[in-house]
Formats: structure tokens, C-alpha cells, sequence
RNA sequence: GAUCUCGUAGCUCAGUCGGUAGAGCACUUGACUUUUAAUCAAGGAGUCAUGGGUUCGAAUCCCAUCGAGAUCACCA
């Protein structure tokens, strides 16, 4: 294939349409090629070291006649983006670098390159045409400059990635103050490599998103569960009351949705004879999107046999605490969330739902009747409508009043059966059936029962939520008449949980918005 | 879905009472042999989100639209 030799008037986007930066820099493109340097060379580049190690570990001794002797880094490769530069006279410049581990001061100096009459490095190459944010790899050896800064002294400079767009330039004064930082969230979220590029700090966000998932990860390994997948596209969409996306095969000429929740399918693999499994499964739910919703979010969801919902939450407790303690930079099990000081370490409260009611109302929902119920909401001012039975009227009750007081972790237990199709009948109380769900910072962030294996009673639950659909309910669960047959084979007793995912990475980040633990929150279109 | 706030140079932001569009950083040119928010001098850079309207004249006032954020509502 023949090198193209780009010139202005060939870009994609019209001269007119650039800005004059990037203009500049796509001329010091064709200007590096004019000089030999290839600005995108397909050869890799050995990296020995990074930035954060030199800075930090970097030694020297001092001898007698006054001299410095540098101890370490004598031979170092890295590689990087110049993203600070400072010409001191015409013959030295000062540069930094930001590798993956931080960024570590370059001293570039015109005495160390050759001069070539026709093509002198230095002077054009370095001095005019390499811009702030291009990637380049350097090799040199560390040294400590007069004002103490440790640094490397580059022997060699390659160019590994030319940069054609100015990044937001942020700088941090001597008192750490920083200056002109990019903070426009539309701009963030959609140009998250630009935000992780200049708002390195943001990058541990997700670090702890990934230790959070690689923790829960290892302790259900340790438990024995198998990791499986489930499918995305469903041709019933169940486990879950919310509303679906829709999509269609072509082939099978059929609509498919995409999961709600992949709970029925885990359960027709306990079905089929494994101990445990557990899947973290990105989700989708065509509803609002808000600081804690996302359109597609990520659950995990495990399902042991032979367990009931007491065991789950003895589990849970564990296994939160291994992820507070794996998060915390000091190694404790707490977090902090907004001024809140969380305790991850169990035992978590256990307080039933009616009990929870009854502590911050005053109200006995186990005793009262429906109309009582409605009383209380009107003096309370809570929204209800005709169509809510008890059931649904304690559960506003509990969304209006409880739920925010439940800060540290609290299990809370023993739900009416209305409103929990696939749970497990209470094994004493009747009229309840054996769910918690974990409050944490006055949110949900997790979900479990006593999974009902009888498929009789399953049929009848299903039933009802036909009920509900045909009196308009979009959130009502369809018919599975598979899962039913599943369950005819027989489901070993069970439990089963699902914890939002970035719920969790949210509180364990100290984050009020659902974007700031997505990379790529879902955003409208650009114009 | 409702309400409020916001959208001006690559980035962060000013822009008064409606009267030719401003600053810092970034960029360009020059000076400077160890700088670090480098400094100094000069310069270039704008569809004021988009489309209408009012007006002699609109970044500014009005309407609509688009995008974003916050609050509320909805939401296992």
C-alpha cells in the first residue's frame, strides 16, 4: 500500500470546521513524516519502569568531595503523554510524563541529541512538533535536579502517538490547588478517556469498582458456586417486575427482550443439579434514568441449594465486610457515604418489615385493615391509588417513612407474599414469605429469598400476575411456562440473592451519582 | 414526566442598563543555559447551543427546540 501524505485540504473534517489548534498539530503531523519520524509506529516499545516507582524509590548518596552518586534507575525505559512542558533557555526543556502510575518530571537537554544539519531532533522535532498530550516513549536514567526534583534525564525520545486534539490543560499550584480543572459532567461522561486523561483521580473510582466485583468474585469461588452465563435475550422476560427493552431476531422472525434478570434461568440451573451458581449479569430496564438509575446496570445474582434465606444473610454479612475491608485504604470494614460512616462488619440488625413499620410510625400494619392503611397515607401525604391492596399500601408506607431511617446495613424480613411472586411461603407467619432485602445509606442494594420450589404455588403466583397485567399492570410478570416445568422436575430448596452492583461501588466510593461508577453512562445523542 | 438552573475561544470563566466579544491557561512568534501553575514581550483564535421574535441595534429581552445538571415524581 502506498504512504499516503496527508495534506490539509484531505481531512475528513474541513479546515474551516478545525479549530486553529488542531490545525497546528496536524501540520507538525506532516512535519515529523517530512523529518522521518513515523508519528504512529507499529513496533512496540519496552517500558522498564513507571513514573510513581522513580518518583518514589529513586536514590542517591552524597560523597565526600560533595558529588552525588545515583544508587538505582540508572537505565530506564517508560512511556507515556507529555503533558506539561517548560523551555528553560533554548537549549533545555523541562517536560512532564503521565504513565498509568502517575506522572514524573523529563529533562530534555539539545546537547544529548545529534544535530543534523538536515533534520535537527531537538530543535524541530521536540521543540516544535511534539504537543502536549502525544504519547511518546523515553529512555534515560534518574536524577535529582537543583531544586530537588527527582527526574529522568532523557537520552532518547521516540514518538509513539501524535496527538491532534488539545486536551483540557489542568494545573495544580504549589498549594495543591488546582486550576481550570475539567469538571463539565456532559463532557466527562462523554469523553471519559479526556476525563481520566486530566482527572486522573477518578481512574480509582474504578480500580475499587473492579476490586469490589474481584472480591465478591473470589469469596463464591471459595463457597464452591460455579461462575455461568445466562442469556441476554430472552424470548420471556421475567424475575423482575420492570419494564423491558424489545428488540427482534431477524432469522427467527421473533421478538426478544432484553433481561430484566436472569433469576429464572439460574434457578433451571440449580434445577439441573448444580450446588450453586451465581452470574454478574448487566441488566436492562426501559424506565427513567436518574442519579441511581442507569438503563442497563449490572447485578450479581447467586443461587446455593439446600439453603434458606437465614444462611444467605449470614453470607452476605461476610462477604460485604471482605469487600469493605478489600476497598479500604486503611484496611478497615467501614465506609464512608456523604457524612455517613457505614460499618460493613456483621451482624447486620434483622428487623422484620411490619416491626420496621411499627419502630418509626407507631403504626400496627400486622392489625390494622386496608381502610386504616388509607387513612394513614392521606394524614401522611403519601400517594395511593384505588387499585393498591394492602400489601402495596404497607410497602409505600415503608418507601415513605422507614427506608431513608436505615443507614447502617439492616436486613429487612418477612414481606408480604403480594407482592413476591417467586418467594417461598414463610415456613411459621402466614400471609408473609421469606425475602430481606439489605438497606444500606437508606438504599436497597440487595435483594433474597427462600426461593419457591413448589410448582404448584409457583403456577398460582404466575397466575396472579396475569391478573395484574390485565388490570394494566406493565410491571407484572409473564408466564414461564418452562420455569414451571423446571420446577415440576424439582428445585432442591434454595437461596438465592442479587445485589446491585453499582449501588454498591457508589456507597463504597463515597459517589451520589450512578454516572460516577459507569464509565460510559448512557447518554442522549450529541448534535 | 414536572419544576428550577445552566450552555460565550481547545479548557475554566467574566460580559453591567440592549450599543462593534473579554480574561487566565492552552496555541503562534521572539527572549531566557535547571524549570515546575516557569517568567517576560508581541500576536492569532468565537455559528455567544439551535431556530424564530421584539428592536435602529440582541450573548443580553421574549418564544420554541436540543443538550446537561439539580430537586421532585416514577422505579424491586
Amino acid at each position: 500500500m502506498p504512504r499516503t501524505n496527508p495534506q490539509i485540504h484531505d481531512f475528513n473534517k474541513s479546515p474551516s470546521k478545525m479549530t486553529e489548534q488542531e490545525i497546528l498539530r496536524r501540520e507538525s503531523l506532516v512535519k515529523l513524516r517530512e523529518l522521518g519520524i513515523d508519528p504512529y509506529p507499529a513496533e512496540m516499545f519496552e517500558v522498564t519502569a513507571f513514573a510513581s516507582d522513580i518518583a518514589a524509590n529513586y536514590q542517591e548518596e552524597v560523597l565526600e568531595d560533595g558529588s552525588k552518586n545515583r544508587l538505582n534507575f540508572q537505565s530506564v525505559s517508560l512511556a507515556g503523554r507529555i503533558m506539561a512542558s517548560r523551555e528553560a533557555g533554548n537549549k533545555v526543556i523541562f517536560m512532564n510524563l503521565q504513565d498509568s502510575s502517575g506522572r514524573i518530571q523529563l529533562y530534555v537537554k539539545r546537547d544529548d541529541f545529534l544535530q543534523d544539519e538536515e533534520s535537527p531532533f531537538f530543535d524541530l522535532a521536540i521543540k516544535k512538533y511534539l504537543d502536549l498530550g502525544d504519547y511518546v516513549g523515553v529512555k534515560g536514567f534518574a536524577f535529582r535536579t537543583k531544586t530537588g526534583e527527582v527526574s529522568v534525564h532523557v537520552q532518547e525520545l521516540k514518538f509513539l502517538a501524535k496527538s491532534l486534539r488539545p486536551l483540557p490543560v489542568v494545573k495544580k499550584d504549589a498549594e495543591g490547588n488546582v486550576h481550570d480543572a475539567f469538571t463539565d459532567p456532559e463532557m466527562r461522561y462523554r469523553m471519559r478517556y479526556v476525563d481520566l486523561t486530566v482527572n486522573t483521580e477518578f481512574r480509582q473510582i474504578f480500580i475499587k469498582r473492579t476490586l469490589l466485583i474481584k472480591t465478591m468474585r473470589n469469596y463464591l469461588d471459595e463457597l464452591g458456586l460455579l461462575e455461568v452465563e445466562t442469556p441476554i435475550l430472552q424470548p420471556i422476560h421475567g424475575g423482575a417486575a420492570a419494564r423491558p427493552f424489545t428488540t427482534h431476531h431477524n432469522t427467527l422472525d421473533m421478538k426478544l427482550y432484553l433481561r430484566i434478570a436472569n433469576e429464572l434461568y439460574l434457578k433451571r440451573l440449580i434445577v439441573a443439579g448444580f450446588d450453586g451458581v451465581y452470574e454478574f449479569a448487566k441488566m436492562f430496564r426501559n424506565e427513567g434514568m436518574d442519579r441511581t438509575h442507569n438503563p442497563e446496570f449490572t447485578a450479581l445474582e447467586f443461587y446455593v441449594a439446600y439453603k434458606d434465606y437465614n444462611w444467605m444473610m449470614d453470607v452476605t454479612e461476610i462477604m460485604l465486610e471482605k469487600v469493605a475491608r478489600a476497598i479500604h485504604t486503611e484496611g478497615g470494614s467501614t465506609a464512608q457515604v456523604g457524612d455517613n460512616v457505614i460499618e460493613f462488619a456483621g451482624p447486620y440488625r434483622r428487623l422484620t418489615m411490619f416491626d420496621a413499620i411499627q419502630e418509626y410510625t407507631g403504626l400496627n400494619v400486622e392489625t390494622a385493615d386496608e381502610s386504616e392503611l388509607r387513612n394513614y397515607c392521606q394524614k401522611a401525604h403519601i400517594e395511593i391509588d384505588a387499585s393498591m391492596g394492602k400489601a402495596k399500601l404497607i410497602d409505600e408506607i415503608f418507601g415513605a417513612k422507614v427506608e431513608g431511617h436505615l443507614i447502617q446495613p439492616t436486613f429487612l424480613i418477612d414481606y408480604p407474599m403480594e407482592m413476591s411472586p417467586l418467594t417461598k411461603k414463610h415456613r411459621i407467619k402466614p400471609g408473609l414469605v421469606e425475602r430481606f432485602e439489605l438497606f444500606v445509606n437508606g438504599k436497597e442494594v440487595a435483594n433474597a429469598y427462600s426461593e419457591l420450589n413448589d410448582p404448584i404455588d409457583q403456577r398460582e403466583r404466575f397466575e396472579e400476575q396475569l391478573r395484574l397485567a390485565a388490570r394494566g399492570d406493565e410491571e407484572a410478570m409473564a408466564m414461564d411456562e418452562d420455569f414451571l416445568r423446571a420446577l415440576e422436575y424439582g428445585m432442591p430448596p434454595t437461596a438465592g440473592i442479587g445485589f446491585g452492583i453499582d449501588r454498591l461501588a457508589m456507597m463504597f466510593t463515597g459517589q451520589a451519582s450512578i454516572q460516577e461508577v459507569l464509565f460510559f453512562p448512557q447518554m442522549r445523542p450529541e448534535v
